[in-house]
DNA sequence: TTGAAAGCGCTAACAA
DNA sequence: TTGTTAGCGCTTTCAA
């Protein structure tokens, strides 16, 4: 329709470079009114992309549910892969029969990559991926898998101590921790740094292990409460979590922050939302998402990379 | 490799249909000795399908962030079009270059259809949808196109009627209720419901609108404590939102069933952690996603389909 | 700067 | 029941 060959339209295309000005408009024209869109498979199949990564979800389902921080790294990792051109496919891999799937799908060329998120130390899809030559990006540690699989992470460990010493700072001296779960990069390194403060040989008593699930918060906030009647202060590693341990301590009767200070960790939404609004520490999921794509696409690239971590920033409300 | 033509391997592929036994278990021993799999470019190239489907958002972002729903959604249809071999595509669609993105995207084959979740009435996205002439069911009734764009729904109404009649069984009688959006079909739906029982001369002065967010909830029950001090009860068409309400009630000192009965809607997560458990009703998101993808199936292969509106059940927990 | 031609890996019609 | 063949719509040499 342009009057010229499918070699120069094709070339306009792909950035226009070796082409007349006068073939580009006509090109360009003819594309306008065609209302032409380049058929992805046909162009996917000889360029042999993919054009999509997958954003593989290895987590028993109900923490999607629940925690707010899935959806900030989806809706943000949608936002940086489109920028790219790129498209983001949604997959579970928490089941054995899901986990199949999904190396079966990326195995077989469907996607450029993988950004994977929220994986246990153990967790078998680490090792398949690994096997499996794919370029593959992790969200937070890939435990065991630091060295194989490139990751993105906020820096958990000096975001708990600049917590902890934040509640030191106000005068608390007896400082109890509810940690998330220890196959968790998170709650692992989140105990770390909250050990580095209070000193290497933590009281044991003052350490409650939770899940990351209010309900999770609630028990551990308990279970500290009668192993230590006088705590004045506790680090919870996530602000679900701490949400749960204040309905706990509200019902205790300790006043937050007066009785018992509480610090938290995301900044989620609960965090502004929670009564009182909760002292946490920011993570910055945005950019975690943008840089895991960034990483992403210099693996795809044939590029080395390696790892990221972003710091977290103190956000201080009025339970500490 | 298995001493057969390319032909036979396709028919093998899609069905093995018209192979004999013999060929058949040769094909199969040589895909499983190379470890074959098809490309999708090459299969979706020459049978004109996508073999994906779109996950478009058509909400601000916040939205996402705090809404448990979505999720529940998300990860059900990823499940059910899995099932089907098909792979979720997710957009947003919140902007209006994120609208353009997604129009280009469908309009040019890249999906085979698209499942559109949470619209408000006069989204732009409906109108262009409409006249591209892609296979979509919407989440939710599509204000202003029903008759257009066939959706799933839970029963809205009828959950509303349910929830105020169970209120008024308790032997409340100044029954308040704090909406969502009015240009959401919860919205709408859940105040028509609770004016079907109170009466359609409702006092305006017991309904407040919210926006969906906790804080919306708080807002609104602030406002109605101080229009209508001596309510007996509220039924607020969210769960996240009655956690907003439930905190201010606790902070007036109003107790919980016992001075001011409070209903929610969805039976979210959050339902069963506030502060007193709430009673609620629930939508069945797993069943709505899995509707959706049965529609939009019928739909690409061209067949009629009708919309589908699925119950509602109480749930009763200690908040009413 | 352009056009011609080959071919990406598959399905589907047809003939055998 | 099988093999042959013709494309699907694009990119990418290569020659001009």
């Amino acid at each position: 329709m342009a009057g010229v060959s499918r070699g120069t339209v094709s070339r306009v295309l792909n950035g226009g470079h070796y082409v007349s000005s006068a073939a580009l408009a006509a090109i360009n024209r003819a594309i306008f009114e065609t209302g032409y869109v380049v058929n992805r498979n046909a162009r996917n199949l000889v360029t042999q992309r993919a054009g999509s990564v997958a954003f593989v979800l290895s987590e028993p389902q109900e923490k999607l549910f629940e925690d707010p921080n899935f959806s900030v790294l989806l809706r943000s990792s949608t936002q940086a892969l489109a920028e790219q051109d790129l498209q983001l496919v949604m997959m579970n891999a928490a089941r054995p029969d899901e986990r199949d799937r999904v190396l079966r799908y990326v195995r077989s060329g469907h996607v450029d990559g993988i950004l994977l998120v929220s994986t246990h130390g153990g967790d078998p899809i680490m090792n398949q991926l690994e096997r499996s030559a794919v370029p593959v990006v992790a969200c937070g540690k890939p435990l065991g898998h630091e060295s194989a699989i490139p990751y993105v992470a906020a820096d958990d460990r000096e975001g708990a101590r600049q917590m902890v010493r934040h509640l030191v700072a106000r005068g608390c001296r007896r400082i109890a921790t509810i940690t998330g779960p220890l196959d968790t990069p998170g709650g692992l390194e989140r105990l770390e740094g909250y050990c580095d403060v209070v000193g290497r040989r933590a009281n044991k008593r003052r350490i409650a292990n939770g899940d990351y699930t209010r309900r999770g918060g609630e028990v551990a906030m308990n279970d500290l409460l009668e192993r230590n009647p006088n705590l004045d202060a506790v680090f919870v590693a996530s602000d679900l979590m701490a949400a749960g341990a204040l309905a706990v301590l509200r019902r205790a009767g300790r006043r937050v922050p007066e009785d018992v200070a509480v610090g938290g960790f995301d900044d989620s939404r609960v965090a502004a939302s929670s009564d009182p609004p909760l002292t946490t520490m920011r993570q910055p999921l945005d950019r975690v998402a943008a840089e895991m794509v960034r990483l992403l696409l210099d693996l795809i690239d044939g590029k080395d990379v390696g790892s990221v971590v972003l710091p977290t920033e103190l956000v201080t409300r009025d339970s500490a």
